[in-house]
DNA sequence: GTCTATACTTTGATAGAC
DNA sequence: GTCTATCAAAGTATAGAC
């Protein structure tokens, strides 16, 4: 068993912290309590201070939720129900939770968007990353060129917006409409797509 | 000339901070200057300080936003052009102020969603409005009911997730992709929908 | 690299005169 | 209802020993 170093526990806080509650009300003392760290330590890691630490946990963030929505997407036998298992799954996580882990970037990405250009550029590589891993899988799917990335970035919108109302309001019913509407989107589009590897 | 009361300025003022930058970030000092007010003001007329003034700015700016909406999709002849202008205007206001002015809930409903029942409250009552009120307008256009609210799920969170998109990537393909989108879901969902007073 | 202690700033909120 | 002055707490960040 792999012993978890302190930056690495830094960052792992941060992840959590930012996904319920956001940046600008998380503190730099929870976090440090969260990962039984001191200040000396996140400032040696971090020279600059909770912003750096923030566009680690972003990048990190984004990149493990791209994982794991790439791994539930391939796990399926075509596109369309690739894409309707991600947001039947994200569903399932939003009721598991009480509506906390949804989006690990989404409350950050609006925070910074107008008020931080460093943090505002760290969300969009994590969505530009996003969006080129849907284009290709809905290329590979049959979609055309054009198709696949306009239909990328609905799919995206589809899945931020309907997290966003659920936790909200408290349930499943926009994710679970949204899942509909974009496997329904897929399927249009990648009419051809069918048994794969 | 109607003078602009104390209060009304303290709203007024909160609607563009809480858009712009968010509740956490957005510090009363800084609401009191820009509406040019005394802390004694506020806590006179908001006795429940920073959160009870933020109630009152998810209410109002809520109600206005979906009166905003609702006037451009009732200009148009037809549902899915509607739908379309509400979409493309959200991407020419986008343009035209830095990606600054979009949703003016959305950041607020992210960070308070786990951390304040009683704002995720004041989030939700504006969320359900603005879904009951695309779903009559879509049953109006010859949607049926359980199709209309789905429907009406979906054009929203496409709508929101689109403007996190094009805040964070400042680009407003995303918005346009969605316009298209949207409008397709609504053709086909009311395709009987025409010519109307 | 980690410890304890602290400096400095900003925050939300209140008191009391007028 | 508005003024000035101020409070206690929390925020980020740093210093210096080990």
């Amino acid at each position: 068993m792999q012993t978890v170093g302190t930056k690495e526990r830094l960052v792992n806080a941060g992840v959590g912290l930012f996904t319920r509650q956001g940046l600008a009300s998380t503190g730099i003392k929870q976090i440090l309590d969260e990962a039984d760290a001191r200040f000396s330590s996140l400032y040696h890691y971090f020279p600059g201070g909770k912003d750096e630490l923030a566009a680690a946990v972003i990048a990190r963030s984004g990149a493990d939720y791209q994982r794991l929505v790439e791994s539930v997407w391939d796990s399926q036998p075509d596109a369309a129900t690739g894409v309707r298992e991600v947001f039947e799954g994200a569903a399932d996580v939003l009721e598991g939770t009480d509506y906390a882990d949804a989006c690990p970037i989404a409350t950050v990405a609006l925070e910074v968007a107008s008020t931080n250009e460093e943090l505002r550029l760290a969300t969009a590589d994590v969505f530009d990353a996003w969006v080129d891993s849907a284009t290709a899988r809905l290329v590979v799917a049959g979609a055309s060129a054009g198709d696949a990335r306009t239909l990328a970035h609905a799919v995206i919108a589809l899945l931020e917006g309907a997290f966003m109302l659920c936790r909200a309001t408290r349930s499943t019913d926009p994710m679970r409409d949204a899942a509909r509407v974009a496997a329904n989107l897929v399927r249009q589009a990648a009419p051809a797509d069918g048994a794969r590897g």
